[in-house]
RNA sequence: GCCGGGAUAGCUCAGCUGGUAGAGCAACGCAUUCGUAAUGCGUGGGUCGUGAGUUCAAUUCUCAUUCCCGGCUCCA
């Protein structure tokens, strides 16, 4: 059956009207919210508890009603008609009074079952095609943390059971390469509640990937003519209260710290949260960015316009209080090293530093083959009190970013209420394996904190100006992009990046003592080389070192020192197998690993 | 934080309706010395997440708690 987009979402929304009258048979009297179709499928909203024990009964009904191939009819009702029809729907009669007066109200009726809703819909149930139920999770009415929570089940459907079934398969491929199980398989990382909850313990081979990102990054500096600085990971409460975080972002970063000398005892923690709070005692922050001490390095000396741009860069390791169940693998952290950097620079410089921060966060995606990612534009949201500044300075830093990312030629999107507390952002924006997205690389424009910090430099003039800040990050943290690469790479890293680059594995044991010796000359020349001395019989290496995604192994036996060689197999580049000399294979790794050779077949190659 | 589900060996899991635990892989030992994805045999390893309660008896039932998972909310 070919089946266009529009046909598609009409499909899965008709799904979810499905989803819900088949609820209705099997539940009666459960309250109903709404079921949009979503990307890959569809959901709906109840106020019933469900367990997932439920859903196959459920998924049987909705086939019923499916192969009955009832008809889907709308008819337009006036407000009156509605509110008769869905009276004992409370959460109907709310969605109804949101729709204005004047505009046409729709009911979609299937087997006795009407939905107030705007449709569109597929003609009949037959239309809908192959449909599984994949899980069921809460929902706050309206999506407002205020309002009851309900039960959300998910499902998605397909035009056939051949392609449904490839969906599905598609799922679990994806389940293996999530990075909480690579991971923990690949020995990449560990969290341990023992240690807290969001703090990641970086194993020696994960560290390995986050060094080799660093001094990745590190050159790129150089060459843009960054300075590095390293600062300190608390400060003053008062630097914080200075630049706005901790009235503004409280919610979000660790408790106040009372240092010793200040410390009474007398009074309860309570007493003590609400004195540091008010300023009446001083107290030390953790710090949840890195801003306000870049800031103070910038005006710890005089600065001249000749001095701008000032690029002051560090990985900043940051800690923040999210939500605990917000936290998850790598991706969703309580403390993370940020690729960050700070760039004071002139009005008239700006658009070109922005431009030099773009250029570094696309160099990267391009580097690692990253293609599927979108740019969001993040506008203030004027009617919330959580941002600093006043309108001209955010309308001057809207209008910069707007500026510069339309002569990027790329598409955008611009949503409000994505900015920084200080300013707008441009954030390039990826998806997981499991479809959920992240934020990555972020460039911001701030006059604010110039302002509050009352920075300047003496212009051409000889008077004091105030710079513009451009905060930026091109990984955004280390941990959840290296948490996106494992997923991105599926576990199959590309050899600069390889924890272990290659792996020698000698046929007996008599050998094991030349592989080490081979594989200390390799060391010596900046490789990463392992030698596999297990007892065991050549196929089980070769297994284990496929298992564990070593990129290359080098079979070691008689005939391979008969001719003084080592015979490569590779599993991410085909160009490096063969037999050659140990001296001959490290110049080609060596090549390849300073050129950041993407695996063989992958993308963007 | 909220709704729902879960937690048994390092990993993946089994263990009907209560009678203090098993498998595969991994680890270790011995034998084997092998030619491109699993050599054989053996050994060790668990206060069944934690704490209470019910019971003659709890991995199993109840409650609390911690952590994990799926959502939601949030994400400077």
């Amino acid at each position: 059956m070919e089946r266009n987009e529009m046909d598609w979402t009409a499909a899965r929304h008709s799904a979810a009207h499905v989803l819900a009258a088949a609820v209705l048979r099997l539940f009666p009297g459960v309250k109903l919210d709404i079921g949009p179709a979503t990307a890959t499928g569809f959901y709906y909203d109840f106020d019933h508890t469900f367990t997932a024990a439920d859903l196959p009964a459920i998924e049987e009904e909705m086939k019923k009603i499916i192969a009955a191939d009832l008809p889907i009819v709308r008819r337009e009702v006036d407000r009156e008609e509605a509110r008769e029809l869905f009276s004992r729907q409370p959460y109907k009669l709310e969605r109804l009074a949101d729709i204005p007066g004047g505009e046409s109200i729709f009911v979609y009726s299937l087997g006795g079952f009407d939905d107030l809703c705007r449709g569109p819909h597929v003609a009949s149930t037959g239309r809908i095609g192959a449909v599984k139920l994949l899980s069921i999770g809460g929902a706050y009415f309206r999506g407002s943390e205020a309002n009851r929570q309900l039960q959300r089940i998910y499902g998605t459907a397909f035009p056939t059971e051949e392609e449904l079934r490839r969906h599905l398969e598609r799922l679990e491929e994806a389940k293996l390469r999530d990075h909480r199980r690579l991971g923990r398989e690949l020995r990449l990382f560990t969290i341990d509640p023992a240690v807290g909850l969001g703090l990641v313990l970086w194993l020696p081979r994960g560290t390995v990937i986050r060094q080799e990102l660093q001094k990745f990054i590190a050159a790129e500096l150089d060459r843009q003519g960054y300075e590095q600085v390293v600062t300190p990971h608390i400060a003053q409460l008062e630097l914080f209260r200075r630049s706005g975080h901790f009235p503004y972002y409280r919610d979000a970063q660790f408790e106040p710290i009372v240092d010793r000398e200040n410390l009474d005892r007398s009074l309860t923690y309570g007493e003590l949260a609400g004195e540091l709070e008010s300023g009446q005692r001083s107290g030390f922050l953790i710090k949840p960015m890195n801003c306000p001490g870049h800031i103070q390095i910038f005006s710890s000396s005089p600065r001249s316009y000749r001095d701008l741009p000032c690029r002051l860069a560090e990985f900043g390791t940051v800690y923040r209080w999210e939500q605990s169940g917000e936290l998850g693998g790598m991706t969703r952290v309580r403390g993370f090293t940020q690729d960050d950097a700070h760039v004071f620079c002139t009005e008239e410089q700006l658009g070109g530093e922005i431009q030099g921060c773009l250029a570094l966060v696309r160099k990267i995606f391009l580097t690692l083959g990253m293609g599927d990612y979108r740019v969001r534009i993040g506008l203030r949201d004027p009617a919330s009190g959580k941002y600093i500044g006043d309108g001209a300075a955010w309308a001057k830093a809207e209008a910069a970013l707007r500026r510069e990312v339309a002569k990027l030629g790329i598409p955008s999107r611009e949503e409000v209420g994505e900015a920084a507390f200080y300013g707008p952002k441009i954030d390039f924006v990826v998806n997981d394996v499991l479809g959920r997205e992240w934020q990555l690389g972020t460039v911001q424009v701030d006059y604010n904190l110039p302002a509050r910090f009352a920075l300047s430099y003496t212009g051409p003039d000889n008077r004091p100006h105030t710079p513009v800040l451009i905060h930026r990050a091109p990984f955004g943290s280390l941990e959840r992009f290296c948490g996106l690469l494992i997923e991105h790479f599926g576990g199959d890293f590309p050899l600069w990046l390889a924890p272990e680059q290659l792996r020698i594995l000698p046929i007996s044991d008599d050998l094991t003592e030349g592989a080490e010796a081979i594989a200390q000359s390799l060391r010596e020349k900046s490789l990463r080389v392992k030698v596999d001395g297990h007892s065991e019989p050549l196929g089980a290496k070769i297994r284990r070192a496929e298992v564990e995604r070593v990129p290359c192994v080098a079979v070691f036996g008689r005939r391979e020192v008969e001719t003084g060689t080592l015979s490569i197999r590779s599993r991410i580049c085909k160009a490096l197998e063969g037999s050659r000399t140990a001296e001959e294979f490290a110049i080609l790794l060596s090549r390849e690993i300073a050129q950041r050779t993407l695996p063989d077949g992958f993308p963007g190659r």
